[in-house]
RNA sequence: GCUCAGGUGGCGGAAUUGGUAGACGCGCUGGACUCAAAAUCCAGUGUCCCUUAAAGACGUGCGGGUUCGAUUCCCGCCCUGAGUACCA
């Protein structure tokens, strides 16, 4: 009997269902696994074969560690708030929530067929109330907290209060906007206004002016990861820089942890690598400089204080406040007209032209602390403002940007470092930071390393600076002028944000009659009516960002009927963090960020007892599309097949890959597909016509989505997931291609067979062979070393040999085959489940223990005889150290083991392989 | 530019971490079964030389090196992909 998976695997869903198979509880008696899913925004479009490879990975580790008698969270849920809702609510007036619940259910339903293990009664949604109660508690937290520098972690705000009473800023080592300094006096002057100000300046979640990236097609702002080369991620819309008071989050000041933090934690070097540059920690140094005629004490920062004897100049951001302290009157109108052409230009152009070098004198003069020299103060778009003090010391013998800057307005260039060998400065700098000082006082003659810490230490002694480490990391903009996401739990008084009342939580969207802006252009909560507390004050208009959503619900999870708190102190004890968490690389700069430094801040508060959230991460590869090609003679209807299109001039058409087989066009269909190749006319090769290809993006432009629905009606869900798997490693980008998925379902009904050798279900009783158990116990082997290693793509082959080897051998043993079914269970767990009830038994194969593989059957028994090998004769041999070919020779033939074999032959070749075995071709 | 990952047959990819390169699958070729097709099964399939086979030579991006032995380690290039981009 053939397997029927249709019947199969709608049989065992509802079994699973109906029996709650995968529901799961503390259970303080096993030891707890935690396996998480990236979960997805559910997008209009539904899932194609590429978003479910994650899944099935994560849910192959789920199933084999709950065999291993782990007791494993597996939950799943949606990233509900987004944009595409909004902007489709926007064009058709359909509320997002509706769109929303459409998609999920849509999602739901095709994550159903795959047979996956979650226990769905955790489903969490960012969009319920129920969930975003707990971001509002969460955010209402941070702004009750600021960041010690001094203790490492967030405090509440009233610690710094009764600080600021007591002895005003004096001792206050806090992460900060902008260093402050008043006295406990000047501080219980301030009315109540004024010292909510100062408070903002501390915040962990603070409301202020900042420069934003304005996306005015999106009618947001947007965050530094939301941005790509001056455009917005989602849409590709330009992105320009405007000063908006927006809330913040200060994640900043968690800089040095998020950055020791990753030493602990079981990620790819390469995605450490991606956060460490995105955090970019630089140690350095302020240095101020005096100014000539001036009171204004100009402070820079720096990496290189070693070549402070070769500053020829300084450069102010354009935005700096310096710029208009120091500005001369005669310079007044040349920087005022610079200053109109940086504005000018957009982020995007700013980017592209990088190489171009623009900037304007200020007219004024820094001196400079060690040669007393007056140098030039400059203003260019090339100094950040946002970095560092916004101001640089510039040293264009060894940095190429103050180099090239330089060389356009003519300014000296001086040596400082001589690397042993003649510098030549006529082309490029020298960057390096190695070889000895010269022209520079007190430091000649040290090493680059010495003198920076030299200079560091002299700097410092004298008063005029301080180590000091940067990081490039910047504080979250949470602010977003959208309709779909959180609104935040704050209103105004005076013009003065105010938290609401834990009791008030949560505080839920209202209901609007459009989804754009105001006319006046507030943000469209704007619409809302009555958007006021009960006293009337008004109720902010921002929502909050995509990543507010996704940053705690791994949490969630753990204890998602909870009403009383975020998590459970139970829940949170026993599940503690997600101990294996899967997902694409693309949220290395955002949400893996925004979730750590949330977990942090909750951590600093005791909420939960890990500080970090994820162990270990997987970053499982894109599945790309293979699109397939027809190309079209130049002015005609006419297509020429692939291998004689280089005697035409043609234009290359995407073609649905559903209606090309093994690159071979369906003609009929091609002119079914659309009404203008109806009458189309074709020049074939061999009879055939034969498509191009290439690997692209999955996408609907392209032609090329497969969808995982129309897979599993033709093969079956155990199929789809073998073969996402046996694609390729887990972490590799490769593209989908239908082709080979006949390999593993053939694979999947010959061991189908292995139980079905006629019409019968039929297993025998009797004890295995010797050949049988090795042939058990080296698949078992490899099975569970792939698992723990992620290697699932080489697993299936296992299966595959082990298979053939057993039907050769017309194994029909229970004590070999049952073992099998349990594990091939986590791949394939609809013909495993049925299997297993046909073996005899009641309850459900996901409750069986994996079974163990022993040594002793894997032993090699054959070597001490010779066995015939391509040719070769195979002897085992000690391994002769130090030996060359000639001395393996010798040895081979004065082995007492070899020497009856080789007894009237020739040795014609010795080769060495592992284990100690050498293979001897003789004549 | 900088950082990281990678480059193996017609294709996707293996190789127990320095030990028989190309497992397994797809595709292709031939065969069995069939009136035929589908399905299934069997055999072959890196390149060159050759009627075929044996035997041989060459083969893991390129060029060197270490080693008895290198896809694996080291040095220098080339190419592809990803991240980042005036971060001082």
């Amino acid at each position: 009997m053939e397997y029927n998976f249709k019947e199969t695997e709608q049989k065992w869903q509802e079994y699973w269902r109906e029996h709650g198979t995968y529901k799961v509880e503390i259970d303080p008696s096993k030891p707890k696994f935690y396996v998480l899913d990236m979960f997805p925004y559910p997008s209009g479009a539904g899932l194609h074969v590429g978003h479910p490879l994650g899944y099935i990975a994560s849910d192959i580790y789920s199933r084999y560690k709950r065999l291993k008698g782990f007791n494993v969270l597996h939950p799943m849920g949606f990233d509900a708030y987004g944009l595409p809702a909004e902007q489709y609510a926007i064009q058709t007036g359909q509320h997002p929530a509706v769109t929303t619940e459409k998609n999920i259910a849509r999602y739901r339903e095709q994550l159903d067929k795959i047979g996956f293990s979650y226990d769905w009664d955790r489903e969490v949604r960012t969009c319920d109330p129920h969930y975003y109660k707990w971001t509002q508690w969460a955010f209402i937290r941070m702004f009750e907290h600021y960041y010690d520098r001094t203790q490492q972690q967030a405090r509440p705000i009233s610690e710094l209060t009764a600080h600021f009473a007591a002895n005003g800023t004096e001792g206050v080592n806090a992460a900060c906007s902008e260093e402050l300094t008043f006295t406990a006096a000047e501080w219980n002057a301030k009315g109540e206004k004024e010292q909510q100000e100062v408070l903002m300046n501390y915040r962990i979640a603070y409301l202020r002016d900042t420069m934003v990236n304005w996306c005015p097609q999106l009618g947001t702002v947007l965050a530094n990861d939301e941005v790509k080369d001056g455009l917005s991620v989602r849409g590709g819309y330009p992105v320009v820089q405007k000063t908006m008071r927006q809330w913040s989050l200060r994640v900043s000041a968690y800089a040095q942890r998020l950055l020791e933090g990753l030493e602990q934690l079981e990620w790819s070097d390469s995605l450490k690598d991606i956060q460490r540059n995105w955090i970019g920690r630089s140690q350095g140094a302020d240095v101020t400089f005096d100014v000539k005629d001036s009171d204004v004490k100009l402070k820079i920062f720096t990496t290189r204080p070693d070549t402070i004897y070769g500053v020829s100049f300084m450069v102010l951001a354009p935005e700096s406040e310096y710029v208009a302290q120091l500005t001369t009157p005669e310079q007044q109108a040349a920087v005022a007209e610079y200053l109109d052409y940086v504005a000018k230009r957009t982020e995007r152009e700013r980017q592209s032209e990088v190489k171009t070098v623009t900037g304007v004198f200020t007219g004024a003069y820094a001196i400079n602390p060690f040669t007393e020299e007056a140098i030039p103060v400059w203003v260019s778009e090339y100094v950040l403002a946002g970095y560092g003090t916004g101001a640089i010391m510039a040293v264009p013998a060894h940095d190429s940007r103050d180099y090239a800057f330089a060389k356009k307005f003519n300014l000296p260039i001086v040596p400082v470092i001589d690397n042993g060998q003649p510098i030549d400065l006529s082309e490029s700098s020298y960057d390096a930071k190695e070889g000895k000082m010269i022209n520079s006082g007190i430091i000649n003659g040290m090493e680059v390393k010495e003198a920076i810490a030299f200079i560091a230490g002299e700097v410092e002694k004298r008063g005029i600076g301080r180590s000091k480490i940067n990081y490039r990391l910047r504080d979250a903009i949470f602010s977003r002028q959208r309709y779909w996401g959180e609104p935040f739990p704050v209103y105004y008084k005076e013009g003065m944000p105010y938290m609401m009342d834990d009791s008030k939580l949560p505080l839920e969207l209202p209901e609007i009659d459009k989804y754009l802006p105001t006319e006046s252009g507030e943000p469209p909560l704007g619409r809302a009516k009555n958007w006021k507390t009960e006293e009337g004050y008004p109720i902010e208009l921002n929502t909050m960002p995509g990543f507010a959503g996704s940053s705690a619900y791994y949490l969630r999870y753990m204890d998602p009927h909870n009403d009383k708190a975020l998590v459970g102190k139970e829940a949170d004890e026993y599940w503690r963090n997600v101990d294996l968490y899967l997902g694409g690389a693309e949220h290395a700069t955002g949400h893996l960020i925004y979730s750590r430094f949330w977990n942090m801040f909750l951590y600093d508060l005791g909420v939960v007892c890990e500080p970090e959230p994820f162990k270990k991460l997987i970053n499982q590869g894109m599945i790309q599309g293979r699109s397939n090609f027809v190309y079209r003679v130049v002015g005609t209807n006419t297509y020429v097949s692939a291998g004689l299109k280089k005697d035409y001039e043609t234009t290359e058409i995407h073609v649905d890959v559903n209606i090309v087989h093994n690159d071979i066009l369906d003609i009929e269909a091609f002119r079914r597909w659309m009404p203008e190749y109806a009458d189309a006319d074709f020049i074939l090769e061999d009879g055939k016509y034969v498509c191009g290809w290439a690997v692209e993006k999955m996408s609907k432009s392209m032609f090329n989505v497969v969808n995982p629905d129309d897979i599993i009606e033709q093969f079956g869900a155990d199929t789809l997931r073998l073969y996402e798997m046996f694609l390729g490693p887990l972490e590799a980008h490769k593209p989908w291609d239908t082709q080979g998925i006949d390999g593993v379902y053939k694979f999947l009904r010959k061991f189908w067979r292995l139980f079905m050798p006629g019409d019968e279900f039929r297993v025998s009783e009797s004890e295995p062979t010797r050949e049988e158990l090795k042939i058990l116990h080296k698949t078992l082997k490899k099975v569970e070393g792939d698992i723990e290693t992620f290697s699932f793509n080489t697993t299936i082959p296992a299966f595959m040999i082990c298979t053939n080897e057993l039907t050769a051998l017309k194994c029909d043993k229970r004590a070999v085959l049952e073992p099998l079914v349990i594990a091939i269970a986590p791949y394939a767990p609809h013909i495993a489940e049925e299997l297993w009830h046909r073996l005899g038994h009641t309850d459900s194969v996901t409750t069986a223990t994996f079974p163990a593989w022993e040594e002793k059957y894997l032993v090699e028994d054959s070597f001490e005889y010779p066995v015939s090998f391509n040719g070769k004769v195979r002897f085992k041999l000690p391994m002769p150290v130090d030996a060359s070919n000639a001395d393996i020779e010798t040895a081979v033939k004065t082995a007492p083991e070899a020497a009856k074999w080789l007894e009237g032959k020739t040795i014609r070749k010795v080769i060495i392989v592992p284990k100690k075995i050498v293979n001897v071709v003789v004549g």
